[in-house]
RNA sequence: GUGGGCGUAGCUCAGUUGGUAGAGCUCCGGAUUGUGAUUCCGGCGGUCGUGGGUUCGAGCCCCAUCGUCCACCCCA
């Protein structure tokens, strides 16, 4: 018997089809992930240490929309960067502009503050948080929507504002309990001294184009500074003979990064120079810097930034000189998570548990408000179950104390006060529309402990 | 965008040359009639990512597709 289904097509799915087709699951997009109830906690811990630091250094936040128009970020980061030639989310709006998720914040921060005149006779120090959007091949540390944390401080032309950022970028970690990361520091000087740089690199290299590799030829017109980082031995070869960056800096430019230097000296931050330390986006000039690490595979930058003294005028505003840096929140989680630091998190204190009666539940929730006046973090437990499943729900909820209101506290007028976390002795205390003074403190005593 | 690994229960994973789908953890119930963390017993839970193909028969073989991980590239 061939196929009896040739005279039973397949019905296409619907919803009125019942059980027996399924309807198909909707995912995530990819490199777009759901944050769960069981990391949130790290997330909070760490916004708060980042919004803290920053406020020791006299920094506000700034909150910019999440879409821009596109030019915005041709115009800042650069038309022929990997991120603006291939990565950003750009679609049109239903008016027809151009509009694109986006990548990065600095740019949106200096439309915002141009906008409404921040930097007009002002100085400003700005901090921002949330997601940024790339369309890269998710990775290990590396995300389609993934979260930066980022400061910027525009007005300010003297290497005391780099340093002193770079000062911040240091506390951070001293706060956070991380080591092994290591700062790497390269002036790349104007962008007049870059592109002069940038002409005599590709004068150098062109009469080798051919013994490039593929990745490097592409780089020669792209960002010919790249060429250095090729891991290939042949193209190696060719790139240690190439003129140094240095040698195209003026002496100002390399006065301000010896003044920086010294800073840095008299601070006790310990850093590396690396001459081949350059950055993907165009508006950066003179100090660029990165805190990097061995612990995350491939994605070794946890925090970078430099000063983007032209970024301002580009974009329409005064000239403005300006520095920051942006770091990348799962990368810092990453490493967190590797130094298993003791983070402190939202948690259930006291745990109510009943013997579902209508009496029991109204007192219940009575006493759960007047301890929520207290501060106590209180879940009754809802939805039924015997006292053994309340129980177990109470110790897995990591509340210090278990809370029974049963028949007998009923009768009684008591709620018996068990301890989770010790062996202390059940207590009970007397219980008719709230607790007295003295056994509330009774109580919070045992929760304190 | 390129290359490689992997998709089986909520989670972590077994599954022999193709022959009716397994374990541990979690969850629920019981041993324990008002009391958790240990132990023991029982139970719930899967159209094996999806769609085609080969075959008497596919979790296993082939093709496609989606997802995921790692690397290249790029970057935070």
């Amino acid at each position: 018997m061939p196929c009896i289904s040739a005279f039973y097509p397949r019905l296409k799915t619907g919803p009125t089809e019942g059980s027996r087709l399924k309807m198909q699951k909707i995912q995530s997009i990819r490199g777009m992930n759901d944050l769960l109830p069981g990391e949130s906690g790290f997330w909070q811990y760490v916004e708060r240490v980042l919004a803290d630091v920053a406020g020791l250094y006299g920094y506000q936040e700034i909150r910019t929309p999440i879409a821009e128009h596109t030019a915005l970020f041709k115009r800042s980061i650069g038309e022929a960067t990997d991120i603006v030639e291939k990565e950003m989310y750009t679609f049109a709006d239903k008016g027809g502009d151009s509009l694109t998720l986006r990548p990065e914040n600095t740019a949106s921060c200096m439309r915002a503050g141009i906008e409404h005149g921040l930097f007009h006779n002002q100085k400003q120090k700005l901090w921002y948080i949330g997601p940024m959007f790339r369309h890269e091949r998710p990775q290990k540390g590396r995300y389609r929507q993934f979260h930066q944390f980022g400061c910027e401080a525009i007005g300010w032309q003297g290497p005391d504002v780099d340093a002193e950022l770079i000062q911040l970028t240091a506390r951070l970690w001293q706060q956070l309990g991380l080591q092994h990361i290591k700062l790497e520091l390269n002036s790349i000087g104007t962008a007049e001294e870059r592109h002069a740089y940038r002409q005599k690199l590709v004068d150098y290299f062109q009469p080798f184009y051919d013994q490039l590799d593929a990745d490097s030829q592409r780089r020669l017109i792209t960002n010919p500074l790249r060429i250095f980082d090729s891991k290939v031995e042949s193209t190696q070869q060719i790139v240690a003979d190439a003129p140094q960056l240095e040698s195209s800096l003026s002496d100002e430019s390399k006065s301000h990064f010896a003044g920086l230097c010294k800073l840095l000296d008299e601070a006790e931050i310990h850093y590396q120079i690396n001459p081949r330390l350059v950055r993907g986006l165009d508006y950066y000039s003179l100090t660029v810097f990165e805190w990097v690490t061995d612990q995350l595979g491939a994605q070794n930058a946890v925090l970078a930034g430099g000063r983007y003294d032209g970024l301002v005028e580009q974009l329409g505003g005064k000239p403005t000189p300006g520095i920051g840096f942006a770091m990348g929140i799962e990368r810092l989680i990453e490493l967190l998570k590797l130094s298993e630091n003791t983070v402190s998190d939202y948690r259930i204190q006291a745990y109510v548990v009943t013997d579902n009666s209508e009496e029991a539940l109204g007192r219940a929730a009575k006493l759960a408000e007047q301890l929520r006046d207290q501060g106590v973090n209180t879940v009754i437990h809802h939805g039924g179950g015997s006292f053994k499943s309340q129980f177990k729900k109470a110790d897995q909820s990591g509340a210090d104390i278990a809370i029974v209101i049963g028949e007998q506290e009923i009768q009684t007028g008591n709620v018996s006060v068990k301890p989770l976390r010790d062996h202390n002795e059940q207590i009970s205390l007397e219980f008719s529309d709230k607790l007295a003074d003295e056994s509330l403190n009774q109580l919070l005593k045992l929760i304190a402990e």
